[in-house]
DNA sequence: ATGAAAGCGCTAACAT
DNA sequence: ATGTTAGCGCTTTCAT
């Protein structure tokens, strides 16, 4: 290995050290266009042992081409989203395209700054959660001239494509449910519901097919931050103090809904029978838990497998836009919601 | 909004729109340079109605400068690396950089494959989780002739500057506290240590310091996949049903260790008057349980946001590099582990 | 199968 | 305070 200089190396260099032409040097690099099995050879052998690295600021420059997905999402810490993208790096993985994560912590203002700054990077398609932008986003993405898929959510009209469920139809299963269960007496606890669009709408489902067969919610209560399996005991211990005749308790995610159950438990409650549980998600982290927590399934793998085979279709077919995925979550009953 | 052509605009399109040099434009969008009220306004103008993205690809090219902080790290679904990440990105907030995931899956040939994705865009620095890397990524990273900070582990010799904290120190105060609180007969839980670097440092200090006092692994166990909470609970099972003696267990992280104790308790154990439980990493996630597991603070937001400042000082001043920052874990007893 | 020339969209450096 | 010129390190296109 050569003293390290301060210079980075350039496809000159490796030129310079195989007396190889540098377009025939890219060629060999790239695995494009025919090259002998002997140049190829010298270039392979000099590009390593000078320990060469590409440029790939200067060759989307001049290829106009960036293999780069744009994701953004609300956030990491939610165990919600690192399954989208494991969906989205699955599908990607065969192609010659990478993720580039963005993440907007739940505020238009920064989903729009982090918009900006991915797109100032020319991506060749963008992902990103939810149907509800600034118009300002919107303009941008729509003004792009790339593949965009929003995913999640399939309640609302699409920029171009979008993958998801129907959270409002989510609510309003999980509430049906419930309800031919014989459950009437009906509490509901969530994080605060002004920019977390998709738990509104389940909310609003939930409610209003509760409002079909005659029942309203008794008690409600929301929170904005701090540990969601201590928000929910903390919760869940209040609500009973205050309404102690509840039969069922609704939860907008599952990390809450095991801590209102796990207290439940240690209060020696009969669930399900005498007061039945339900959460959102179904996420795989709690399947150690003593009991299993009645769920719905929101298809992250699946819904970012989809919205990266989408970017991938649009990119070589002219696949047609405007496709709306609406995926089917399933009501997973654990142990803690009676069956009819 | 004009029809949106395919082209992208360019800085060319502002500086006809606006009839202003295209480096005057450029400077305005930078806030670089002295420009007039009267042509920044006229700029600004021109741009947020074009609807003009910067090109960063061209900006990066020509100013041989790119904002970006490579940070590759082994997982995401792990909890513990997206507070790495809010540590970063506190950091960097105020600062020109961004910082950019790349993950690993824990294996070395893909850790190799994304440092070459990520330097080939040139960023400013990199931060990596680790200190154990392939030969030819730790050619790549010295190299690189940018700022490199190893992260999470300090046992070890960094590449040029390292934060993080020494696992096999922490194995060795726990194994301190376990013995003097008077446990004896000790087994250990973990994932299977042959990539993860950090916990193997930990069960070797863990165990070195049992020895010298005198002491044993009376049985130990290896899991490699599925849900953590859902292996402790089995893990913990079947040491206990196999090594009815043991008066303590160690587990490699909290996951596995809150699902050994929510077992535990069912079972009606005297916890931790008979017998103990330590995990490590201390996540907040777990803080909603009815029973707080011993565990030890891994300082993961500080790391993040230590390593973050180290690639920014490098950056400005020429900041000496081969530092390493060795952060202190605490232990917390949580209510599994008999105070002294 | 290989090479030469032109230029991708910006910014550094130097005018004015 | 503003404009002009010359590249940044590649790839495209066209020769050979």
């Amino acid at each position: 290995m050569p003293p390290s200089d301060r210079r980075p190396l350039t496809l000159r260099d490796v030129s310079e050290a195989s007396g190889v032409s540098e377009m025939t040097v890219s060629r060999v690099l790239r695995n494009r266009g025919d090259v002998s099995a002997a140049t190829r050879e010298k270039v392979l052998i000099a590009a390593k042992q000078l320990g060469y690295v590409p440029n790939k600021i200067a060759g989307a420059l001049a290829s106009q081409r960036v293999n780069l997905v744009a994701v953004i999402i609300p956030s990491l810490g939610n165990l919600v989203f690192p399954e989208v993208m494991t969906g989205i790096s699955r599908a990607l993985e065969e192609s010659e395209l990478q993720p580039v994560v963005g993440v907007t912590d739940y505020q238009p203002d920064k989903e729009e700054k982090v918009l900006y700054e991915m797109l100032s990077w020319r991506p060749s398609g963008v992902i990103i959660a939810g149907l509800e932008h600034s118009d300002a986003a919107r303009a941008m993405l729509a003004g792009a001239g790339i593949p965009v898929v929003e995913i999640m959510d399939t309640d609302g009209a699409p920029i171009d494509a979008a993958v998801g469920i129907s959270h409002r139809r989510a609510g309003r299963e999980m509430a049906q449910a419930i309800l031919s269960a014989g459950y009437r007496r009906i509490g509901f606890m969530g994080t605060k519901l002004g920019l977390d669009h998709r738990a509104r709408k389940r909310f609003e489902g939930f409610t209003a097919a509760l409002a079909k067969g005659g029942v309203e919610i008794e008690d409600q209560e929301f929170y904005t931050d701090g540990s969601a399996l201590a928000k929910g005991r903390e919760m869940t211990q209040a609500m009973m103090a205050r309404s102690p005749d509840l039969d069922f308790l609704y939860y907008s995610n599952d990390m809450i809904g095991a801590g209102g159950l796990l207290w439940m438990k240690e209060q020696g409650f009969d669930v399900p029978g005498t007061i039945g549980l339900a959460g959102f998600n179904d996420v795989k982290l709690l399947s150690g838990l003593p009991v299993k927590l009645a769920t719905m399934d929101s298809c992250r793998e699946e819904i970012g497998r989809r919205a990266a085979e989408i970017i991938l279709s649009r990119l070589t077919n002219e696949a047609a836009p405007g496709d709306t995925v609406e995926l089917s979550p399933r009501i997973n009953p654990g142990d803690t919601l009676r069956l009819t």
